[in-house]
DNA sequence: CTTGGCACTCGGGAACACTGAGTGCCAGAC
DNA sequence: GTCTGGCACTCAGTGTTCCCGAGTGCCAAG
């Protein structure tokens, strides 16, 4: 159907105008990728590309754009993704070396990915879904009163005050936290509502009530926080472009819901996803194109991580610098 | 100097200018409010207070809109601050109270905030350095690692993975955790450095080893949180207004460091600090306002929180909403 | 199939005039 | 002395017209 040098056109159509952000005409595509044709063959082609819908033209009498279609074939099978240079390897990983908790991982990690890319960045918070529980713990507050905090492999903590239905001693609630931690250990949070249902059959009469008030709250709390969290930077870098509808675009970074679509509706492939225009699940953000992918330790994917920018973006650069950030995050959750 | 009618021409300017988003002429002042005198008197008028610099043009033949130095006297002596209806108290206290932890609080507060005025709200968490020690944790890991986890009085968890230079028994952990908890308990974050030191005298030989390194993270932890967190929302909420340089705006918005001076500025006093366009200390965020207020439980103010906004602002209606928030909570953190 | 030539299209910028809101000033009224 | 109506003036914004040139589509020849 599209022979060798109109996929050579198509190529050079979405890089020029990716770079100049100007409808690209038959004549200058012509002089500057040397496609050893003049730009009245460049012109029929092009006619044809647009036939089939790969390029349009904003007006008769302008150059022609690639539409979102244009871009899906550039992307699988016109480009290949670009590496990170030495420096901006290097770069990556002292920034993310010097964190300190999770929380700091995470923002470090959005706002690197902002500054590479010079587009929004976003990122999802490690799952607690896939996650284990490393720990639990209870702090005596007052008489009845104890705070349940939960932590897991990742590094992420978890904490509810809860009010006890009696007044308990601290020895009791060391046992407590003993049978507990002896329990739960190691356990994938997606199992913790079985073994807690489990381990509440076998605990003694007279601890039952005290256990299953704070049981339930644990459980609530891997509920409410089934809806993860996630953060964006970068905000800045749309400024500049008039070409997406921005105060739709800001509206959307700020729906945690749209945000999480956006990224995890893919979340089978643990490959780099991109989403072009239209494609989009959300209207308002058409004019826009996600590339996400998954990061984690190892081979089970924790949470993913993206960057959203004007459909005209490099997306060969863009692809390399999610890959890289999001190996990197996932060494160092891994180790640590 | 300015005379009660003076005053009155200037504040319609004001309310008119705000309303409208127009400059605002002598005609349609005289005729909105009703001033009892001619267009001709209110123009005389206007060319007193545009004399003092109170108003201006923007070009021959235009309408005057407020200077800064206008919307500072009509902040100052012209308005009062305009009270939440019954029914935006009600809806924010509900809002708040179905926080479960302080991350919770501070998400919510920010969205509350820009959702009421309709514009960028900005909120810090709670400092560390007012607040006082609750509990700390000293978890095992590993042989040699444990994790530390240090609770404030106001529900903020910090957490730190620590390597001991030796393996360490369980009931050692036990009672250094005892001790520190003995020491440190409802100690005021400012006054730990002093206490560990004078801990560290007190403690048996075989415990100095582990407990310095635990105790130098404990300090590592104080000062590196030294800078706090903030938090932004409403950021689409700027993008109808072109009178804003939205990129340099966006930019400050994501600066840690610019947001902190621009609340903080003025912590000493408890009560609202109004900022109008050049008396910001950030050149990119001339042509905004900011409306700040301290938040705290009781008088302790414990961080401040506030709203960007263009200094063509309603500034009644949003200082009553700062100061509502900012009360509501205070009440909820010293609830919890 | 490719190429050069040619007529055609149309967005965008420059030049221009027009309109109307708003001003400043002045002479007269209260 | 202060206010008011009248009047000439200014100028941003808008609409109109015109022109230029980049870019196209088509055709006939290589």
């Amino acid at each position: 159907m599209l022979d060798e040098r109109k996929l050579a056109v198509l190529r050079a159509v979405v890089e020029d105008y990716v770079s100049t952000n100007e409808p690209v005409g038959s004549k200058a595509l012509a002089e500057r990728h040397n496609l050893g044709v003049s730009p009245a063959t460049v012109r029929n082609d092009m006619a044809v590309l647009e036939e089939q819908g790969y390029i349009t033209q904003p007006h008769t009498s302008a150059g022609r754009v690639p539409t979102d279609k244009g871009y899906r074939l550039f992307v699988d099978r016109l480009s290949q993704i670009k590496p990170l240079s030495g420096a901006e390897r290097r770069a990556i990983e002292t920034f993310l070396a010097g964190a300190v908790d999770l929380d700091d991982v995470v923002t470090r990690t959005v706002r690197l990915l902002a500054q590479l890319t010079r587009q929004v960045a976003v990122v999802q918070y490690p799952s607690l879904i896939r996650s284990t529980v490393r720990h639990v713990e209870l702090v005596p507050l007052a008489e009845r009163r104890i705070m349940l905090v939960l932590i897991t492999n990742t590094g992420r903590v978890e904490q509810r005050v809860v009010d006890l239905p009696d007044v308990v001693e601290d020895d009791q609630i060391a046992h407590l936290r003993a049978v507990l931690n002896a329990c739960l250990d190691g356990c994938r949070l997606t199992r913790v509502p079985d073994t807690v249902a489990d381990l509440q059959e076998r605990l003694p009469e007279e601890d039952r009530p005290v256990a299953s008030t704070i049981l339930s709250v644990l459980l609530d709390t891997l509920v409410e926080r089934h809806d993860e969290k996630i953060v964006f930077a970068g905000a800045a870098n749309l400024a500049g472009d008039f070409s997406v509808g921005l105060r739709e675009v800001l509206e959307a970074l700020e729906e945690q819901v749209v945000l999480m679509r956006l990224l995890g509706e893919a979340s089978d492939s643990a490959a780099l996803t991109v989403r072009i225009g239209s494609e989009n699940p959300y209207s308002g953000l058409h004019g826009t194109s996600i590339v996400a992918a998954g990061y984690g330790s190892g081979d089970n994917e924790l949470a993913r991580l993206g960057v959203l920018g004007p459909t005209r973006m490099d997306y060969p650069v863009t692809m390399g610098a999610v890959r890289a950030v999001a190996r990197y995050v996932g060494q160092i959750l891994a180790g640590s």
